[in-house]
DNA sequence: AAATAAATCTGGTGTAAACCAGTTTAGATA
DNA sequence: TATCTAAACTGGTTTACACCAGATTTATTT
């Protein structure tokens, strides 16, 4: 007769310190972390394939991806889609008060970002967006998507809407850049002020393609109107933002 | 010889709308989700068990839970260990500009604010801490926890850290309602800059307990640095919010 | 009616085994 | 050498159990 299996002693059994919890998807999620924080694997590094850390920890598959899922979920680790989990790199710190713009803030802190214009279009606004831009629904609207990236990884992929009769033309200049900056140069539409907002969400299905994740990992929508002095929107913006990309930093006066 | 069982039609088969995702796990969440946002489920209601929803949609647990997880993901439902999942209820609006306290901004929201402290004690400070005060690290500072609820939900813990020589005795004080307007008040100190910080983490241990939620959930990490007119730290705050029950919003006027 | 004990229900964790569909790599081919 | 192809590998998804411990409810006792 033998043992049941429950009972049996499992061999990672004496990996687990005295008195820790004991649910071994945590153990094989802090081996892993040791590594990390260790300094054993770098940034952009890739982890040892599911089956392998199965093996090398006793787990169950299933058992391994917990740990996964649970790494991912801190930010330390992300995935590419069927060729492996990959440790994550540190976050970009984005300070909304300080708009100087992707481009620059990223490249303040050491990083290489890069900015790609997935397309432009002129939609009919719905009711939605012809209440933030204060214009009848149906109006005309200039969309552009963008697609960005902090040393080769997308991190952000955008929505953005303008008023054409603030920005005439607007989709036949250069948009790979800073659009602020196009606005400014050429039509003299300075930004006088932003509202931000910031929630934690599910990237669905066209965000997560974009971005070439899952659907439906975390992440983070931070949604920008910008206002010239007049009060007239210039800008809507849409970002979802991988969850592990971003640190959200602000300095503030109070009054 | 019987039919393997991979190529077996399901019974859910025909649930699939023409050409969309096969995944089950998301068909089991759309359908979770539209019951949802029909209204079929109040804010704070109870979902049928897994093993209803189980023999509801005949998919296997595993599946059911990980359409379970990723509306947790998203901000949905949440749960309640060992007793059920649960709709959530909307989120908090959070200006960290518009510096009034968690108490005032919920109630403006129409909703129930309740803070308890949790405990205070006299620490030394550590080296990080002493390098955000601007002590010698040993120096002694006040710590208060305090759990925070809207409409008796937690939603977030916090651990504070005052300076005794701004605020001598202050432990002394009723601490289960606004720090900053007891530090106003007894002490005349006011807070001239906030430097804030957010971002997404996993729970750990001690908060993910506090808030009586399963360790490792995502949530959002606040720390807040206060100073003075003199730039002196009054208050160091660090709070770890549930993260399907804040969005942060910021209405900033640009240089 | 109130306190207590027991049965039941619920999510939490873990195992084992399949099969699928992209990615990557190594080898064969042009 | 460059290109193409096929095999190997990787994560993605699903099934089906089993057992645990906390939460809840029911029945029992005081």
């Amino acid at each position: 007769m033998t043992l049941k299996k429950s009972l049996a002693r499992p061999d990672w059994w004496m990996d687990l310190p005295d008195g820790a919890d004991t649910r071994h998807y945590l153990g094989v999620r802090d081996s892993i972390a040791a590594h990390i924080e260790n300094g054993d694997l770098g940034h952009n590094a890739c982890l040892p394939s599911e089956r392998q850390l199965q093996s090398g920890t006793g787990a169950a598959r299933g058992t391994v991806r917990a740990a996964l899922f649970q790494l991912e979920a801190e930010g330390l680790i992300y995935r590419k889609e069927r060729s492996g989990w990959y440790v994550s790199p540190a976050p970009i710190v984005y300070d909304p008060t300080r708009w100087e713009g992707f481009m620059s803030y990223v490249k303040a802190q050491g990083r290489d970002p890069k900015t790609e214009l997935l397309g432009t279009c002129e939609v009919q606004a719905t009711a939605a967006l012809a209440d933030i831009f204060g214009v009848d629904a149906g109006a005309t609207l200039y969309e552009l998507r963008r697609r960005r990236y902090v040393d080769d990884r997308a991190v952000l992929v955008e929505t953005i809407y303008v008023d054409p009769r603030l920005a005439p033309g607007l989709l036949d200049h250069d948009l790979d850049g800073s659009l602020t900056q196009v606005l400014k140069r050429e039509y003299v539409v300075d930004v006088a002020r932003n509202r931000i907002d910031m929630q934690p969400c599910a990237l669905t299905q066209a965000e997560a393609a974009a971005l070439r994740v899952k659907s439906g990992l975390p992440g983070l929508l931070v949604t920008r109107i910008s206002y010239d002095a007049q009060g007239r929107v210039v800008e809507y913006d849409q970002e979802y933002w991988r969850h592990d990309a971003l640190k959200v930093s602000v300095d503030i006066r109070v009054g």
